[in-house]
DNA sequence: GTCATAACCGACGAGGATGTCGGTTATGGG
DNA sequence: CCCATAACCGACATCCTCGTCGGTTATGAC
């Protein structure tokens, strides 16, 4: 169901790369452990052998594919996020920019994001780098906010907000892949009027 | 390291049990692919036919926890908040009784919400049950503040803010377990602050 | 005490997955 | 045209896990 070329013979990056886009969609539809590399290989419209031929084992197959995706997202999301205006339009500007990648890459969302089953400490490491940086990067754009609200930046339960914000923003991206009618500007506007203006505002307009 | 009660035998009920407890830290630990019914038989303290002899399979071995666990949690939640009171009291009173579900029983909470990567159909569809009836209930007693914000309870992105208040729960409460240190009341705390009030909270309007 | 019940176990069969190895053939440079 | 390289494949060996089956023995009722 992937590239109906004819039985050709690819160059070895190019194949590379067919097989790391195969990886990244079974990965992410059915969970690490449950994906075969049979699937995988057939998705890629090649025999396992080859799979092997390219990576050394499924383990450093995902953890490539993992890494890639990560690297795709940090751009997507560095490319549209300026670092100045207030603190309420950097906020839009990066939930927008999430979302945005959601909608473009949904698959590697998933894969990024969904999972949490894989034991392998060495996958672990990976997630729980990608993890932190992400959770280092929010927290110092909301650095001054967070502080504002009384919560100094080194403290733990400063961390704890920073999670809340990036587990909330990962499970409204979730729902929206089974709704995909709503445009993304409405799901940015609800986002905002929760996180910056809470719920226990009377409706008021919010930082455009 | 479960019961060293030397060698006795159980009744039935007694070993079931035993078995559930033991399946869920394995499942709760590992994941449903990556727990091997020997872990969880030896665990028990136990061969793993005798898992056989009280569950026809892995699957439903699962499916059993999960309901259990999750009728825990409901009862859990149910014995302590009210449904009267002012609006931010009843989310506090919420936040609270779920923080203490993951304080008391944090292998449930992780073998309840961390997982993603069943593929089983039968799995799935009782995971989906679960986190239904959880959004329903939130979103009844958030149904007149989510009003109050524009967002009329019976569209679709009246949803999308429940299920921003739940996945961002549950992130809280997943970064409460990898830091125990805070104290439960901090925690919530930080929550009602950032949900409730609204990360541009400001004791005064900012001169600049 | 004795005896039926039921809790428990060891071993087996079948299926499926990973990773390896040697061979085959397209491809592109000389 | 020729040939070395490298892309590709089929088959195998090994390991792991699920679920089954027949047998054994503790236990509680009588």
């Amino acid at each position: 169901m992937e590239t109906e070329e004819p039985k050709k013979r690819m160059r070895g990056s190019v194949r590379r790369a067919h097989i790391t886009e195969a990886a990244l969609t079974v990965f992410a539809a059915r969970g690490y452990h449950a994906t075969a590399m049979e699937e995988i290989a057939t998705a890629a419209g090649v025999t396992r052998s080859v799979l092997y031929d390219h990576f050394p084992s499924k383990r450093v197959l995902l953890i490539t594919v993992l890494q890639e995706q990560n690297a795709l997202l940090v751009e997507h999301i560095g490319a549209r996020i300026t670092g100045s205006g207030s603190p309420g339009q950097r906020l839009r500007a990066t939930l927008d920019a999430y979302f945005s990648f959601a909608e473009h890459r949904p698959m590697a969302r998933r894969l990024l994001f969904d999972h949490t089953d894989e034991n392998d400490p060495e996958i672990k490491a990976v997630r729980w780098g990608i993890r932190e940086t992400r959770t280092r990067a929010v927290a110092v754009m909301l650095a001054r906010d967070l502080s504002r609200l009384g919560f100094d930046a080194e403290t733990e339960i400063a961390q704890a907000v920073v999670e809340l914000l990036l587990s909330s923003t990962d499970g409204l991206a979730q729902w929206w892949a089974r709704h995909p009618s709503v445009p993304r500007e409405e799901l940015v506007n609800a986002a905002m009027r929760v996180l910056w203006n809470g719920l226990s505002q009377v409706t008021e307009p919010d930082p455009r």
